[in-house]
DNA sequence: GGACAGAAAATAATCGATTATTTATCGAAT
DNA sequence: ATTCGATAAATAATCGATTATTTTCTGTCC
């Protein structure tokens, strides 16, 4: 609490040092790594006491995620980890299958030589990736941080090259609400990555092949959706 | 300040009687309507005395209309009606194009005989209802509150079909900055609605002509952001 | 006359405590 | 034994005040 004059408590934290900036990541760290079980609830006094600070700044840092539809709230009755049904799951999915290929087919058409070789850094980084790292097997716990950050920013930096924000905006919010269904999903496949698919995906941007491109990313997009909705057996792909 | 057991204070105020979802709710309404200025400042003292409520729950709607976007933040500094650049309102119009025909198209092709119903019945109130009513002429205000809401349900109505909450949900984000830009746009054209393609985008959808719609949809929105870039004269389309 | 340092004012961020609502507990009546 | 109702505990929502930061207003020095 007294944070009398703190400078730059958290790692690089250079120009926010805001209180309730930290317990904002900090939540939402937690819910998407899935260190509280959904339908949860989320008690400020609780957290505030844990965090070290007032009801107000977890109150603030509640609203936000609530914002960004990683808690519900519920009138009077405070925030919870949202419970998301595997119907949920499958619009989410939908809604990416809807939207991504028609982004990917601009970007692919709009993309300079900067947007290919970031393209290529991402693939080499998230292909060079071990996608379970040596971490500690938590509950729920499928993926190492680094390999679903290098997945997140393959999958963004493919579309960047579109260069409207407000549709990157768009992907990163349902790439957020995918992550967190996928994480409690009934049927999830903690089986490998669709490391060919990746690379398919790549190679149809660089060559500005925008309809390959989008037949690929739809594809990998209705695999991922299928391989949580029925057996894990029948299709091995574990990828967004 | 003294709410000691106040019962549905504002109109219709059935199950949600928390007074921070009322100062959002203004001030969702107030920056909508243009009752700020862009850049304007959004101070929590001014607001708290003006509105009779503390500062927590005037902070506490700022992060959630910042959370939407309706405000910007910065560190330290507070909050502020965003400043929307014609860039910006482009970038948004950019990606209406490439979304909603997209959805449009699902949306007729899946569509039932209700969601035929409640397009008639949509596009019959948007026909039925002046764009200007006998208002007072405020500054920045060019359209009716009847009509701007029956402009909205009719297109999101056209859109419900699709039967995906999360597209609908990126369709309502992207309308709210779409019309907060659009107030505020260098070249706003105050002229009558695009009525007319109002017209034929009922008619394609309840005809189940999906290629049709969404071709019109395009271009319905293309017109749109033209008539706000370049020269009014140019195109008579105000309609979103 | 302009730039700069420092004090003063304004505003943002945070805190501790109060009030109101919901949830849990317990006992009486059927 | 179960349901209903009143009380007690827990938690959410709100408030008033405190602390920290930024901005504004000086007066001085060059």
């Amino acid at each position: 609490m007294t944070q009398t004059t703190r400078r730059a408590a958290s790692p690089a934290a250079s120009g926010k040092r805001m209180l309730s900036e930290q317990i904002y990541a900090y939540l939402r760290d937690a819910i998407m790594r899935g260190t509280y079980a959904p339908g949860e609830a989320l008690k400020p006094q609780d957290l505030a006491k844990e965090q070290g600070v007032s009801l107000a700044v977890v109150r603030e840092a509640l609203v936000r995620v609530a914002g960004e539809g990683l808690a519900d709230r519920l009138p009077n009755r405070g925030f919870a980890v949202p419970a998301y049904s595997d119907r949920r799951w499958q619009e989410i999915a939908e809604a990416r299958r809807t939207i991504e290929p028609v982004v990917l087919r601009m970007s692919v058409e709009r993309g300079d030589i900067d947007w290919e070789a970031r393209v290529r850094a991402a693939h080499h980084r998230l292909s060079r990736t071990p996608a379970y790292g040596p971490e500690e097997p938590e509950a729920g716990v499928y993926y190492s941080a680094a390999w679903s950050e290098a997945h997140r920013v393959f999958h963004r930096t493919l579309l960047e090259g579109c260069g409207n924000p407000v549709l990157l905006e768009t992907f990163d919010r349902m790439w957020t609400a995918s992550e967190l269904a996928r994480r409690w999903s009934a049927h999830r496949d903690p089986g490998r990555a669709g490391a060919d698919e990746h690379r398919r995906l790549e190679e149809a941007a660089v060559a500005r092949d925008a309809d390959a491109a989008a037949e690929v990313l739809s594809q990998h997009l209705t695999q991922t959706a299928a391989a949580l909705t029925d057996d894990p057996a029948e299709g091995p792909v574990a990828g967004g």
